[in-house]
DNA sequence: TCGCACATGCGAATTTTTTAACATTTGCAT
DNA sequence: ATGCAAATGTTAAAAAATTCGCATGTGCGA
């Protein structure tokens, strides 16, 4: 099986994947809901189909319905997108990407949260040592 | 124009897209280097004018060539390109975005970076009451 | 000026993606 | 058991993306 990147993802293919990868376990219909100018329920049926051929997904049955979910285990899912993100866009650099991340959403955070991201910050230097 | 969506890219229109983000100036020649399976030259001529007159690309001449940049500022790419990650990977939490970010990247930041992200968590939370 | 080297623009063939019609399977209520 | 409802699998047509050959334009050195 070729690795799975998602540089080889068609266009509906990606937008699947996102869906999967926001809902964890999803079935064809709920795909079909989520997708930007659905197509038929057959055709999500058919994507879901080779998506798996390809290995990107998997299903479980439940009762008479397929449930789909990433093959890819979420923390590596997340690590990847993230290493994409920075690479792309920042350079390489975390530092710029969290300081992006701080930027755009300084209302939204809470003070709770700020506390404990400073934390989270200080100990890793501790531990990193 | 319509609106420009990641989402409404195809294959090779995103892949192109990441290298124009990445590299912020390049030629033609330049983009096929770096593009996995590499085309001919022609086909990645082709694609670039597809994707300026999509709107998503504009070029200036240097010389006798033609040099692409993103029509989309580089602030702007890098929110967007944020935002989608936070929304699909990380249930929308900017605070789990950056733990992971931290958590990935431990032996990378210096201290010196640590110092600042801990300073400008603080600062914007002053700021924002 | 001529012709070569190097770029770009266009059009059309090929390949891939996307789509959906139709056949098949399965569970469940009657 | 039978038929309906709700899924799935298959296949092939239609649409879109990808590819590249060839025509065209431009600067420059012999």
């Amino acid at each position: 099986m070729a690795k799975k990147a998602t540089e080889d993802l068609s266009r509906r293919e990606r937008q699947i994947m996102d869906i999967v990868y926001r809902c964890e376990r999803v079935t064809a219909a709920e795909v079909r809901e989520q997708l930007p100018q659905a197509p038929g329920y057959s055709t999500v049926r058919t994507l879901l189909r080779i998506l798996e051929e390809k290995g990107h997904l998997k299903h479980v049955r439940d009762g008479m319905k397929y449930v789909y979910q990433p093959t890819v285990s979420r923390t590596r899912a997340r690590r990847s997108a993230l290493e994409n993100v920075v690479r792309t866009f920042f350079e390489g650099s975390t530092e710029k990407a969290v300081t992006a991340l701080l930027d755009m959403s300084e209302t939204e955070l809470s003070d709770e949260e700020r506390r404990r991201l400073v934390k989270r910050i200080r100990t890793t230097r501790e531990e990193g040592r």
